[in-house]
DNA sequence: TAGTGGTCTAGACCACGGT
DNA sequence: CCGTGGTCTAGACCACTAG
């Protein structure tokens, strides 16, 4: 429900519960969402927040909308992969499918003169009992933002979930640099190729919701990722 | 003035009003358009509409707003959107160098049953008397879209310049994947290169104000050039 | 304080699509 | 015919900016 005394303008608190449920698939590819007059009963708010929630919708691309029909959704798969760049176990489960991380290395390093964590992960999807890694990450963080989250086993848990969960830290924002690389042997043997191939990475920091730069991060793409971007041109 | 029995919308038709007057210099870069109250007074017409008229020309991204300030115009002569998430913009700022298009490819094709131009650029800087191309893009534009867009030299005048004033129509969205290739030799020899080394290229479409499919494009970085991209994490 | 844009209400009439 | 989205009116209150 909609929270009229929130902080967050009504439209925007609507436009991100309909999000929510097409990124999820609740409202899956090609469905009509609830139309305007129904979401205007169901949250007792005018037409005119409505169509704003829903031009926002439209402008991210993910619905449109037919005169005399409805409005229709349109999420393709891989479009929200890198742009909502959110952590791929997140994204996995919103998609309800299962996710596998096997984790490589869990060391503490230091790094730019301060004792951090260094995670190496390999992360896939189990499909039909066998597991297809698809990207390996690495994450480097400071012990003194994240005390003892060397303890953790995030084979099983989100680290940005824990981050959010035990230490009350939100990634917000990444800044990343885009890389393409050539295969070494380990990353053939950990993603399954059969030949060297150009590779992507990504190559950069993770920010929090102060601003504070809360993990250093690189993701090697598989060649199986469609790893699409949606830009404003404005 | 407007006709409020026309057949177009009064927020279009009051829309192409103010984008008239932006393009041909009547309201200039920096300048305010009048405000909302004053629009509504002049044409008698509600704020709703109004808004909707600048919200469109917002969306163009012709003017921004300032709450309590008002709306000004920011008519930059756009450089080409790819540079605008790529950090290339900052590249060219820094060094204040010229930039340098060469027309490689320039041909009517059919393309998805289209008469279509295709259009291939190596894009650079000039320096101290030499071209350093860093970027080679191809563009498929319809000429049912764009009659005679053939008849422009784009090592001379920007693409994206000429959709907007010729045509009024503006790209707004991007959709691109991207993807890590090998250097062709080709290529290489465009880009200065000396080694076959892995290049990141950004394939996809680019969309206008309308949401309409205005060109199919593909951008080949060559490795000076740091694609940065800054996501949301929301 | 006056003027601006930001959000929202409570209606209205219309055009389009399918039954 | 009814339900859908498309356009528009006539207000209201709020938050921000500047003199």
């Amino acid at each position: 429900m909609l929270n009229k005394n929130g902080s967050k303008p009504l439209y925007i608190q609507l436009k991100n519960i309909l999000r929510e449920k097409i990124i999820n698939g609740y409202y899956k590819e090609g469905d009509l969402i609830p139309s305007e007059t129904k979401l205007l009963n169901k949250y007792n708010i005018t037409r005119f927040t409505i169509r704003k929630a829903i031009d926002q919708l439209v402008n991210e691309g993910l619905v449109y909308r037919v005169h005399g029909k409805g409005t229709y959704v349109c999420f393709k798969e891989a479009k929200y992969f890198l742009w909502n760049f959110g952590g791929i176990t997140d994204y996995f489960r919103k998609r309800k499918e299962k996710e596998h991380s096997k984790v490589l290395e869990k060391e503490i390093i230091t790094f730019e003169g301060e004792k951090c964590l260094k995670l190496t992960r390999a992360r896939g999807v189990e499909k039909e009992g066998k597991v297809n890694y698809i990207t390996i990450d690495k994450s480097i963080l400071s012990l003194k933002t994240f005390p003892e989250i060397d303890k953790y086993d995030f084979s099983e848990e989100s680290l940005y979930n824990t981050m959010r969960k035990k230490y009350g830290i939100y990634p917000t924002r990444a800044e990343l640099g885009m890389v393409p690389f050539l295969s070494t042997e380990k990353i053939e043997n950990i993603l399954s190729l059969e030949n060297k191939i150009p590779l992507l990475k990504a190559v950069g920091k993770v920010f929090s919701q102060t601003g504070q730069a809360i993990e250093d991060v690189e993701v090697i793409y598989g060649p199986k990722v469609i790893c699409k971007l949606v830009s404003n041109m404005r």
